[in-house]
Formats: structure tokens, sequence, C-alpha cells
DNA sequence: GACCAATCGTTGTCGACGTCAATGGTTGTC
DNA sequence: GACAACCATTGACGTCGACAACGATTGGTC
């Protein structure tokens, strides 16, 4: 076993939240901490989905940034994605492993790796597209059409400032 | 040191998400993804936001919780909390060595402890109450006073349904 | 042309966190 | 009075994020 944890990992059971009750004015009374449940369970319910194709969240998110670039060194991957660059190792490690990605020498400078998109990676994101929606239409269950892309269009707005 | 960690830890510093780019298309047009990574993000500004108290975002939440019902036993903390048994021990231990929380036998079944807020604890979460509302802000600072309301309502409706 | 700071990928470490199994003490039940 | 169920607690294990340090390589500077 690798230092960084396989692909294969079992994603983590999630333990849900009782947010019905009247306590709950006090404790979800702030957004910051509605954002902060709502993401762990996010990221149990993504890890879940992809946990039948053997990969988890942070290695689903690379792909998908890799599918818009054709090729970055793991330098862009750090900052892109928001990892460090120790986590984008082992990502890439993984995903290697899987063929899903390659790593080549970047032409000018010996020190880059460029990791590219292989043929079997965007495979993997056709058929794992279906599985991405799905997870998201239960995370939003309750809201209307209209509601999500709502919430969609705030969330993007908070996160765009979300810098520094 | 315990096992279970101290209120002391320090806060690990936030890395910033470039989400203000088009390849973001490709990724953050999953709301499950942009939700996991602002979580993400919250945890961390509420923890830097709570670390000079010398206390973490769960013991914060374990203390609003009991500001809302006089005494709970840990196993109530569990389960509308969401953690582990396990790590409820941990918490309140934190949180009794700070004389934020007392311990007490419960009356009718000398199984249970019931964990009520001290003093210090009411006057602790008075303090803290400004900060929280900061973090919030910081959050939700490009958005309209409107509009954060609408984020709010819309996030309380998806923690909601979120169960099972 | 040789130092030298900066950069890139990599490894190892540490703390926080979630999950699970096992235990001692206690309760209620048959 | 035996026994299953419950509660708090401890311990173990694995994931994860952040960080320091290192070898290899680059580019700038004298």
């Amino acid at each position: 076993m690798t230092a960084h944890g396989t692909p294969t990992d079992q994603a983590p059971h999630p333990r849900p939240v009782d947010a019905d009750e009247p306590w709950m004015r006090g404790l979800h009374a702030d957004t910051g901490y509605l954002l902060y449940r709502l993401g762990l369970r996010s990221g149990q319910l993504f890890n879940a989905a992809l946990q039948e194709s053997g990969l988890r969240l942070r290695h689903y998110a690379l792909l998908r940034y890799l599918a818009t670039v054709e090729g970055a060194p793991q330098r862009d991957l750090s900052e892109r994605l928001g990892y460090d660059p120790s986590a984008i190792v082992g990502l890439v490690d993984d995903l290697e492993r899987l063929h899903l990605v390659e790593r080549r020498p970047a032409p000018a400078d010996r020190r880059r790796r460029i990791v590219v998109l292989a043929e079997a990676g965007r495979t993997y994101l056709r058929d794992t597209d279906e599985a991405s929606h799905r997870v998201t239409d239960e995370l939003t269950g309750p809201l209307s059409e209209e509601e999500r892309e709502t919430l969609h269009a705030l969330l993007l707005r908070v996160a765009q400032t979300d810098r520094g």
C-alpha cells in the first residue's frame, strides 16, 4: 500500500443530521455552518457514487479539469484545483495506474511532467457523468428546478470571490 | 497529549480556489462539488476564527446546541450533531477542561452523564457570537443582504431533507 | 562559464477526523 | 437472578489536508 492511499478505498458512511428540530435555530442560524455541514455530506455522497468506479471525488475533479485543458503540469493542477502539490502526486499516481491519465515529460522543462487525459479517461468521464448528476439531484432533492439554478448561481458567486 | 486532540490545535491555512476561469465550467458545473468546496472553506474559516479562543468548529457546534436544550446526555449530542459517540467524549473532555461545560450524573440512569452548559460557556457563546457572524459575512461577502437570506433559506431546505 | 536563488515533483511527517470493535458499568426484562 | 440492551469510554485503523525538506532542474547574474 502506498502512502497516499488507493482509489479503491471505501467511502465512509454518512451520518445524517437531524435539522428539522427547533434547536436547529441556534445551530443552523449560520450560513457558514450550514455550508460546512452540507459540504461534508456532499463529499460523502460523491465519494459513495464514485466508489463503484474505484475513484474518489478528488480524482474525479482532476479528471474533469484535465478534460478542459488538454494537458497540464502538476503545478497547474495544484493551483487550479486547490490541492497541495504533494496531494497531486498521489492522485496522478492512482489515475495513471488505471490508465486514465498519462504523465509526459515537458519538452522545454525537464522538471515538469505534463499530465494528459488518456482515451480511457475520456470514456470514464462520459460513463460517470450520469452518476454525477444523480448525486446533485439527490442533494438538491427538495428544491424546484428554478431554485436549484438560483442556489447554483449563488454558490458560484460565493466561490468566485473565495480567494486570498 | 490525549488521543482526541486538544482545543488549542492550530487551524490549517486555507487554500484559495481559482474559480473565475473558463475551465471551471467543467468542474463547478456541479452544485454538489461546489458545496463540497465551499464547505471545506467554511470549516477552515470557522476554525481560524475560533482558534484565538482555543476551540474548533465541532466544540462550538456542541456548545451552541447545549445552549438550546439545557442539558443533554452525550448520546443525544451524538445523534443531534451527527458525531460519533467516541468523538463526543473528546469534545466534552476539552470543554469540561475549560469549564465551559459540566458533566452531571443523570439522576434516573447512572449510565448517562448529562452535559450542561456552564456559566462560562454561556459567556463564551456571547463573546464569540460576533466572530461567528464575521465568518459568515466573509463567506457571503459578494452577496447582497437579500441574496444571503435566499442562500440561507435554500441551504436550510437542502439540509432539512438531508437524512437517511 | 560558474554560482545561486527559484521552481517542480516527490517523500515523509503530523494533526484532525470518521469509523469501528471492544470493554466496564448499568438498566430493564423475563 | 440470569441476560440482553444501552451508555460512555478507550483503542485501533485509515483517510485527509497542510507542511517541511529534498533531489533535480532551470534561469538569472556576476
